[in-house]
DNA sequence: AAACTTACTTACATAAAGTAACTTACTTAA
DNA sequence: TTAAGTAAGTTACTTTATGTAAGTAAGTTT
């Protein structure tokens, strides 16, 4: 019976970007700080795990949430160091995408 | 009504490596071609989702099988050339990791 | 022959994600 | 000034994904 040895951390790191939703969410925010709604519809997310997820960001201090005393209220996310120091990671995959992916086929080919 | 408009190959990549597991098998095999029993061991997932994902990165010519026939049998598991070339991405994830994952305190500190 | 190993598969249970409708507060159009 | 709309969610329910444990087939070791 042998255990699982992988770093910790890296595990941690892993887990995250395996979520489900998180790396299009935290690439979204790359952009520039956004609204709920702007997620949402960007990234064809759910609104019950967009939620979810943004909760869970926040909690691991990745995005910041803010309340903007406008009338109405706006809710703004965005990233913080942490979140922004991401970039690296997912312009790694953008890269690699654009040079191993093949665009696909729309099973169209007849 | 607005469609999600991120470039697909993009897309592509970052589902396939916000599927569970995928991510830690890759790195798993950037050190060596393994055996399904190996693989299983060293990240402790389980015989059936192994298998589904073996067969999967096997469809998107990420990892090859092969068998060698000696007695008993060897099938082992190894990257191809698309599958090496995500090492970058791990590397970044595994150096932001180190860099700003915080070693989990185990809930201990009294 | 009995028990073990490898590489899986099958059946069943639980967890995560999707869908759609609902809420609360404020706003704009009729 | 009521009716409909937007923003930021939440709730209830369904579907899909993952986990768990046991089973299988071929070969091995005791």
């Amino acid at each position: 019976m042998k255990l699982p040895t992988i770093c910790p951390k890296f595990e941690k790191a892993i887990s995250l970007l395996s979520q489900r939703w998180t790396a299009l969410i935290i690439y979204q925010l790359l952009m520039g700080p956004q609204r709920f709604n702007e997620i949402q519809t960007s990234i064809g997310i759910s609104g019950k795990v967009l939620s979810d997820r943004l909760k869970d960001l926040e909690s691991q201090d990745i995005i910041k949430r803010e309340v903007i005393p406008e009338t109405p209220v706006i809710i703004e996310y965005s990233l913080t160091e942490k979140g922004q120091s991401m970039e690296s990671i997912l312009k790694e995959i953008e890269n690699w995408s654009q040079a191993w992916i093949k665009p696909d086929s729309k099973l169209l080919e007849d």
